[in-house]
DNA sequence: CTGTTAGCGCGTTCAC
DNA sequence: GTGAACGCGCTAACAG
């Protein structure tokens, strides 16, 4: 029933009109290049604002110029991004950057990895992004191929060294180890259990690469890492797992927030107590973490400005052409101490 | 240094020229129209699948037949998104919708309403999308004014009753608010506390009316409203307000299950027990609310396939060329019992 | 220098 | 089945 009659949308031929020259003319002035006298300009210029005139992403993205958007494929349960930690934020920091510079996100959602790639494809055909992010990189990502094959520009978010000589922004992990298993130490933890997520993802490596050096180092055991997918009741599972051990581990490190806390209530149903009992921290910091009982310590990296970060370099790649613009900045992380670590309560055997 | 060149995208013309035919030729045999014989039009789809043709997204925007975009701003604090339990569902039940139908989500974050209605303007003049969605309907909502004026397709995802003719897709508040006060009351509880959203929104008088109407129908009685903003910190500065109260509420009812879990936190810094001393209930259910301590009961609905209704929604008023095409079947809301709700510990005095 | 014209990019559609 | 024009912005070639 309501008034749903398209209004004209503002076009270069209409200022061209009104301001009583050519569309090339106008197209000049816009863009702010030579082939127009300042006072014509001006005059194009008014009119262009006048009307409120945006130019068409469809008629530039034509003509080769760029659609103005980039693309993130999120490929996860989408039941899981309700709680999920990490996409969210991430995506809060890309839109923090890339809507300043007037590009916008294309969001995919899906769980099958398989069609991954083929939205790539498609998004690349139909020239609806100039760019995507890459996470969760694995070990010889089959992604790194196919945006080779179509060079579609992309921002590798994660660790450099695994790019493939694509621009990639990193994440801090052999610090964030460094950190856990010195501060773990220090509080008298001799014997460390490590919840990580899939082992096909590289930073799932790195992650156990660097806890495993930085252990040995100083002369603390990390038990056997624990493989896991991130969800509240695989960190359960996993920290009954390892409290089943003959010598039980008396800190638990977990890849994310969630698992920590189903790690907590897994605790509390064999009657510990965190942390008299069991230390538990998380990596990656959420709200989660402080709404949690007890709150939370944890490896926090700024997530958000993780995904700023990422935005930058992925939008100077695409400037480039699609060249390689470098490694960026390894996003700091920290230990974020609260009330989930403690001293072991009995001295461990040894 | 890795490989960046640019592989050539599939066109129409190229597979013209292949199959030995016209362009027009291609463009029937693809849609499915008249106008090929059959042997050509097999041709010509071989082709097609061979080199992957996909249609240029641009160049059918240019054309006027869409863009194959939604659009969705998200009007709050982006670091708010990492915890906020609505949006990432309400995306992922979109995205579930709009994928299998090819298209795509145009996302955009920003604090800033007034930001809000210049993406819009934006968007449109831009051809950036076919349609949008409107979520957080406020009393004389300026947005949609500019839709009407714009001719833009939009659903609008709350009560159709102030939608002003737009499709909607609404949310059944008031039986949500039906079952609550019903609960509770069967509990023994006389005394109601709510707290709610921001006043302007629409969802929240609608909420608000309901709670009063079913609450003097029922005999209790709910104490006034604390209007707040959905944050943590809100929740719990809101319960202490009312347990300030000369009579205090024994059941507080909260519009999100951010500000419940702050009330419990509040709650027990004053060394009040839930639910023993104070039964708690959050509106929205989510992960979140099995994650605390106690877990929340809730008035739950499936955001999710909130958001997939609305996606059906819009597109299908998109498909009818912007008409709008009545409103949708709210989503079912049913209150979830889970360990915050009991009956009040001293009754209420009569 | 200031401005105009013509044609491109890609898919669709109308006239022939 | 074909040729041509269209939608929109950009730019190379050209004219005053």
């Amino acid at each position: 029933m309501g008034p749903r009659k398209a209004a004209a949308r503002p076009t270069i031929a209409q200022i061209a009109e009104r301001a009583g020259v050519s569309a090339g003319a106008v197209s000049y002035a816009l863009n702010g290049r030579p082939g127009v006298s300042d006072e014509t300009r001006a005059r194009i210029l008014a009119v262009a604002k006048e009307v409120g005139w945006v130019p068409s992403t469809a008629a530039r993205a034509l003509r080769g110029g760029g659609t103005a958007t980039v693309g993130l494929v999120i490929t996860r349960e989408p039941q899981m991004l309700g709680i999920e930690p990490f996409f969210m934020s991430f995506v809060a920091g890309i839109e923090s950057v890339i809507s300043e510079q007037g590009y916008a996100l294309l969001l995919q959602v899906t769980p099958d990895p398989h069609r991954e790639l083929n939205t790539y494809r498609e998004w690349w055909s139909a020239r609806r992004v100039d760019g995507v992010f890459i996470t969760d990189l694995s070990l010889d990502d089959a992604r790194l191929d196919l945006l080779d094959e179509l060079g579609l520009p992309a921002v590798v978010v994660g660790d450099p060294d695994h790019a493939r000589g694509h621009t990639a922004v990193g994440s801090n992990d052999a610090g964030a180890a460094e950190s856990a298993v010195t501060h773990l130490a220090r509080l008298g933890h001799a014997r460390i259990g490590h919840v990580t997520g899939p082992a096909s993802f590289v930073h799932t490596r790195v992650r156990v690469d660097a806890m495993r050096a930085v252990a040995s180092r100083l002369g603390v055991e990390v038990v056997p890492e624990v493989y896991s997918d991130y969800t509240l009741d695989s960190g359960a599972a996993a920290a009954v797992q390892l409290l089943d051990l003959a010598e039980p581990p008396t800190a638990l490190v977990f890849h994310n927030d969630l698992m920590a806390v189903g790690a907590v209530r897994a605790a509390r149903e064999r009657g510990l107590s965190v942390p008299q009992d069991l230390s538990i921290l998380a990596w990656d910091d959420s709200p989660l973490c402080v709404l949690s009982e007890p709150r939370l310590s944890a490896l926090s990296r700024d997530i958000q400005s993780y995904g700023a970060e990422a935005a930058k370099a992925l939008l100077d790649t695409i400037r480039a052409g699609g060249e390689t613009t470098g490694s960026y900045l390894p996003s700091n992380a920290q230990l974020l101490e609260r009330d989930s670590l403690a001293a072991p309560r009995r001295l461990p055997v040894g």
